[in-house]
DNA sequence: TGAAATGTTGGGGCG
DNA sequence: ACGCCCCAACATTTC
């Protein structure tokens, strides 16, 4: 059976005559004896359990698979597939060419290879999706009946989310308890493993390649963001080591102001597994212990939280976790979604924001808690519309960490903002962004006001805006809502919303 | 990881 | 010297 399906995927398949000749030669002799590793969010080299267990047993064939078929309403967004192009493209580099590309559902793609290869084990690094873990438990269940050698590992959580539980076995709902009693209490997290040199590795001249994914928008919108970000494991060490010179030393404040380098910017590179946190857990911690170190592991921390609230409500992305929120009157506010969007709200802290997260595919963490506070709170527009935009426009686009924050944001999460915590931009810009540069940066034609205008243009005097040459309404925009009036108007309804529920 | 309103304190100017 | 007022700075309460 295995043969005919054999010859006629060869017939399909375009390879070149002498190709062709071995492989039907290998055919009549034996199938060529491979394990696989299966590269999903683990884009790397260094510290890859997977690959590292594959690489002993010999021919390792390395492959990645698109799966958009099980993916449903989570299917992967533009800026990510962005990255992920070039992540594969640099893996591929990595790995001497030696990196297999497919499409489609993996279990029809594993059929294929198993009749093609004498496949003797398969091994990939868990992911925490929902919908990866149910797709994931069935392939692994399938490939042990058949019988294939399965083993999976943990590539890229510091703790697994069912080690990390209440004294009553219930999940922590409150990140402080979760981080200090839960992660901090429990094993020191795995030493990263040694970078995987002398793979035995395989190609399989039947691949797709990358290129046939069709990663890239049409419309060629990420130019410009490839000019923001240099993208795989190397580049990912790179900003690691930056972050180390620039940011570390005044983490703590200086990660609150979005004009300064004190923010890592490693989470795109953590999401698709080019560097790896046990990795920066390490090293950080080895360069001491103090408030600027802890409070950057405490951020680490911060996304365990999101996987383990994810890994216990596996609805995270759809339902709020608290359901009182279910009723609450949300506006369909299509056009100034659409201005949100495209960062012409007239409030310059919230359209810096949305501009950088459109020009660079990154958007400052402080500045996320502003526009998203803004989106819900002040135009009561549904957390899910902020949800979708980030889903599709980041390039660290991650399910656990965009829907626990959203529901964060939202007040609807488990250890949620309260629904009296609303930003006020101006205040806001005026703090963290005192000299103004985040806001000049991404709103040039507002640059010329002094910053005791930058943020709230409409407050300026006429005579200031003439010389800093602004037409409000005409060359920014005026402010679509009442700051003030709306976030009354807010308060009332989440109000209402509390004693509803008593 | 909020902001505004309200309350408290203490120093300095002034009659 | 003293009481009074003003106000900034800080603390607490409220939404």
């Amino acid at each position: 059976m295995a043969w005919s399906s054999n010859r006629f995927t060869i017939q399909k398949s375009n390879l070149d005559l002498f190709a062709l000749k071995s492989l039907v030669l290998l055919d009549f002799i034996m199938k060529q004896k491979i394990v696989l590793f299966w590269f999903r969010q683990d884009l790397r080299l260094l510290d890859n359990p997977g690959l590292s267990y594959a690489a002993k047993f010999g021919n390792v064939l390395p492959i990645y698979i698109l799966d958009d078929q099980n993916s449903g309403m989570q299917k992967m967004g533009g800026a990510s597939r962005f990255w992920l192009h070039h992540s594969l493209y640099s893996l591929r580099a990595s790995l001497k060419g030696h990196l297999s590309v497919y499409q489609g559902d993996p279990k029809s793609v594993f059929n294929d290879l198993l009749n093609r290869y004498e496949v003797q084990g398969v091994f990939w690094n868990r992911c925490y999706e929902p919908w990866r873990i149910q797709r994931d438990k069935t392939l692994k269940n399938y490939l042990k009946s058949l019988p294939i050698q399965t083993r999976t590992f943990n590539a890229s959580l510091l703790w697994e989310p069912w080690d990390i539980q209440k004294k009553d076995g219930k999940p922590y709902t409150v990140f402080s308890p979760f981080y200090r009693k839960g992660c901090l209490k429990a094993e020191t997290p795995r030493e990263p493993l040694p970078r995987v040199v002398q793979l035995k590795s395989v190609y399989d001249p039947s691949e797709l390649g990358i290129d046939s994914l069709n990663l890239l928008p049409n419309n060629r919108w990420d130019v410009q963001l490839e000019t923001h970000w240099e993208i795989g494991e190397n580049a990912a060490h790179n900003r690691y080591q930056e972050f180390i010179k620039e940011g570390l030393s005044n983490y703590k404040e200086g990660r609150n102001l979005p004009a300064t380098p004190c923010v890592s910017r490693l989470s795109p590179y953590i999401h698709f597994g080019e560097i790896s946190p046990n990795y920066i857990w390490h090293e950080v911690q080895s360069l001491g212990s103090n408030k600027n170190i802890d409070h950057f592991c405490s951020e680490l921390g911060w996304r365990e939280f999101s996987y383990s609230q994810l890994y216990y409500n596996p609805d995270l992305p759809d339902k709020n976790l608290q359901s009182k929120f279910d009723s609450f009157p949300w506006r369909k506010d299509s056009k100034n979604l659409r201005k949100w969007q495209k960062g012409i709200t007239g409030i310059p802290m919230v359209d810096a924001g949305m501009r950088e997260l459109w020009q660079t595919g990154y958007m400052h963490n402080r500045s996320r808690m502003i526009v998203g506070s803004f989106l819900v709170k002040n135009l009561l527009i549904h957390w899910h519309h902020g949800e979708q935009w980030f889903w599709d426009t980041l390039i660290d686009a991650d399910l656990a960490n965009n829907s626990a924050s959203w529901q964060w944001t939202a007040g609807c999460g488990a250890d949620a903002a309260t629904y009296f915590r609303i930003f006020n931009p101006v205040i806001q810009g005026l703090k963290l962004d005192p000299e103004g540069s985040y806001v000049r940066k991404f709103i040039p034609e507002i640059a010329s006001l002094p910053n005791e205008y930058l943020f709230s243009p409409w407050d300026a005097p006429v005579e200031i805006l003439d010389k800093a040459g602004i037409q409000l309404g005409l060359t920014y925009p005026n402010p679509i809502v009442d700051l003030n009036q709306s976030r009354d108007t807010a308060q009332e309804a989440f109000q209402l919303l509390e004693e509803v529920s008593l």
